[in-house]
DNA sequence: GATGGTAGCATTGTTGAACAATCCGACAAG
DNA sequence: CTTGTCGGATTGTTCAACAATGCTACCATC
């Protein structure tokens, strides 16, 4: 009999004890840096110094090795050994293989928003106000964060743990490539008006439209961040062929 | 004019670089730990204790950790705070959502075979008569490996690194599962039919009879390790609801 | 008998120092 | 211009130490 309110009591405080539950200094030391990655203080390339990070962060290597190797498995950043860790630097192919992904998770998730149950677009509406809102008011790095989370909450149509963080970091490892682009502002602007048409063609149920609005759009933005790679490759030749080829 | 040969010359050796490059203790000891526990030697909810296990192993106590750090972003282990690290337990809502994932990637995966380059498909088939030739000979540990490696080479299709890891991720997490089932040899083994099948039709072109079977297939599995978990559930209602939802 | 406190022990969290191994740049020699 | 070589700087790894936390058992109280 009381059976049933103790089960009650323990879903509704399980909510809460990843507050309660203070994180390990490894993981905030990971989380700080997966933000200064993102946010592009630590531009591509950048070598992370165990010991000047650890001095300002004030841990020690130890524990900061351990913050490393989580942005290494989560693709942020590379370790080379007996050389460090260096925010890592994607290639075109990188580009080409993320957005293959993106399509094959934002498509299906298109697909599947015709039986999703009212109100699982609210996420996907906000975000695309959001950042009209903010392009309006011209703050451009807000439209950029509006604009991921869009697509973000374009995969969590689909419902499913293992791709919403599928999808954080594949849009984690985007913002590494909007980096190397010059203007990224601009970039993400011209595709906000893009993002209200897949909006209004799911809230109006016309899946295939909204498919094909996402795949050109997808299309688009690769052929863009592409050819902005092939411009800066040609641009940055001075280095000899073969060293390239053996830096990797 | 020797720029030619320098760049052909790179262009091989580049291959053999993770050869000569040996991996830091922590990735082997991550890549031990890891079969452990894929293999079932470490059942799932076993404790891993950073003292014994980095005697056995010889290992520091903060290399250890850092080879759990990896462990736990795999999810094949995770981490409670001051308790220590365990071999994750699978829920039947991860059950649920590893196959949701499975049939997004794989049915993708057939989907694409269509416009695959001749030869895609020679992993694919090779897995197959690994599984049956295993099976024949009554190996039923090298059938279910053969089994695994079959989802693996259909994702391959996709040629995608990252679509490849991700795989490679989903199928250790459903090795977790397949301990908590009883006779999983006999699970594989009642699948090696339906490979060959997909296989077939995958080599005759019939891409869409492919999808179907893949779809009856993984309904099938899903369901099996479904009720599986459900009966498991019943027969272990000794401990309490309430503290078996707060362990989590 | 059930609840609540408390002390002790084992384990984890984190640090700092230490030493070997490796890489990198500079400089000299052929 | 290429090839050794040397020294400084950084990483790889271990070890020892201490604080913080969790677990268990025991005891007291109602």
């Amino acid at each position: 009999m009381g059976e049933q309110v103790m089960v009650d009591w323990s879903a509704r405080l399980g909510s809460g004890r990843e507050f309660v539950a203070r994180t390990a200094t490894a993981d905030r030391v990971a989380d700080v840096l997966r933000t200064r990655i993102i946010e592009g203080l630590f531009p591509p390339g950048t070598r992370l110094s165990e010991e000047a990070i650890g001095q300002v962060l004030g841990v020690s290597r130890n524990t900061l090795r351990e913050a490393f190797r989580l942005l290494c498995h989560e693709r942020l950043a590379v370790h080379e050994l007996n050389r460090g860790v260096f925010v890592r630097v994607l290639s075109a192919d990188d580009v080409v293989d993320l957005y293959r992904l993106r399509r094959l998770i934002e498509g299906a998730a298109v697909r599947a928003a015709g039986q999703c149950p009212p109100g699982a677009l609210d996420a996907v509406r906000a975000a695309v106000s959001d950042g009209e809102h903010a392009a309006a008011r011209e703050l451009w790095r807000e439209a950029g964060t509006a604009d991921l989370r869009f697509h973000q909450a374009l995969a969590g149509l689909l419902g499913s743990p293992r791709i919403d963080e599928l999808m954080r970091g594949v849009l984690a490892e985007l913002r590494l490539v909007f980096h190397v682009m010059p203007s990224r502002q601009r970039f993400h602007q011209a595709y906000l008006a893009r993002n209200r048409e897949i909006c209004e063609l799911l809230e109006a149920g016309n899946v295939p439209a909204a498919e094909r609005a996402l795949t050109v759009y997808l299309d688009d933005a690769e052929r863009e961040l592409v050819s902005a790679y092939r411009e800066r490759d040609v641009g940055a030749e001075s280095m000899g062929e073969a060293g390239k080829a053996l830096s990797r």
